[in-house]
DNA sequence: ATCTATGCAAACTTTTTGCAGGTGC
DNA sequence: GCACCTGCAAAAAGTTTGCATAGAT
């Protein structure tokens, strides 16, 4: 009965309440990495981690270090992007896969598997979960002798907004209307 | 019995054969949606479409900018720039979904949806089919409003290679072996 | 005390844009 | 001939790195 799909919107900043045990347990496993390496938990990483956490979904490098910035925490640019390579390695984020320009992040724990729906037109990003494939897609792995360690689920298309105004756009070429990103197998 | 998963490796450059029906096709097309707006099929846009197509997979621009060099095409990296959202645009071409630094293409068309097994390590991909489970995607994409246009699936893990490495690394850290990116369940 | 972490600013890389001259229709 | 197209080079945007200072154990 939980391997039905499973749908669930989450969209911006759903912010975790900072005490939420998930924030305690990833910095006891990051501060397990860090020390393994001979690297040091400190109050900079510490705030990165929580503010990283404290963005539900995925996110851009940029939004996260205003928030810190906002918040007066510190935290630099080159922190950030010194800290979060690290948080990758410990396995709390894993760079999020979104069309995309810039590079962005999303928690790998805390939350099972969730993908996104991009909209093409107005680039809007909702997610939601998918586990019923698992068994088939180790299968898949296996078939090429890697081991998995996660995936991507990502779907494409058009939200009911950008559909609208396909409709009735400011679109005085071709006759046809939706002349725009209409794509009719080839 | 076509709706079970299948699979198929194809790596680097497979190159179509350029006088395939399917670049006369792409050009066609990519003509029409020019023409629609105004703009013009040059000899510049047709060759980028060309070196487009006949790299069968996902390419990152730079590749894609040094064929046409290579080949001594006209071509410049900022109209390829210029071009390569035209064809998106088109529906020839879409953004291919790596974990990604750099943006990376991918053809739109003649292919089945053809998905990634991406190594974490080493950063090979290997990609894949996975047809089965369209009906349900578009369910998803139903759920929410979009019109589903596309997906992309992504596996990450590690490649076989990479996990032999794993083993036997020059790791003299901390005792446990593999203690670069191994990630249990928090 | 020693070694790591941080912030700043400079360097780099990738992508976008302005502009003078070339090209298609 | 009028627009659009192209290449170059300069500008932006995003990311990485060197270095002097601050911080952690």
């Amino acid at each position: 009965m939980r391997h039905s799909l499973n749908d669930a919107v989450s969209q911006g900043a759903l912010a975790a309440s900072p005490d939420e045990p998930a924030v305690g347990q990833a910095l006891a496993r990051f501060e397990r990495h860090l020390v393994s390496r001979g690297l040091r938990l400190t109050s900079v990483r510490r705030a990165i981690l929580t503010a990283v956490l404290e963005r539900a979904g995925h996110f851009p490098i940029e939004d996260l270090i205003a928030d810190l910035k906002r918040r007066g925490i510190r935290g630099s640019k080159a922190t950030v992007y010194r800290t979060l390579p690290m948080l990758t390695e410990a396995g709390i984020l894993q760079q999020a896969v979104i069309t995309g320009d810039m590079r962005s992040y999303e928690a790998a724990v805390g939350r099972e598997h969730h993908d996104h729906l991009v909209c093409l037109g107005c680039g809007k990003v909702v997610e939601f979960e998918f586990e019923a494939f698992e068994i088939l897609q180790r299968e898949i792995a296996a078939r090429h002798g890697f081991r998995l360690e996660g995936h991507h689920h990502q779907l494409v298309g058009r939200c009911p907004e950008c559909q609208r105004k396909e409709l009735a756009p400011a679109a005085p070429l071709s006759e046809g209307g939706a002349s725009r990103t209409q794509h009719p197998p080839i």
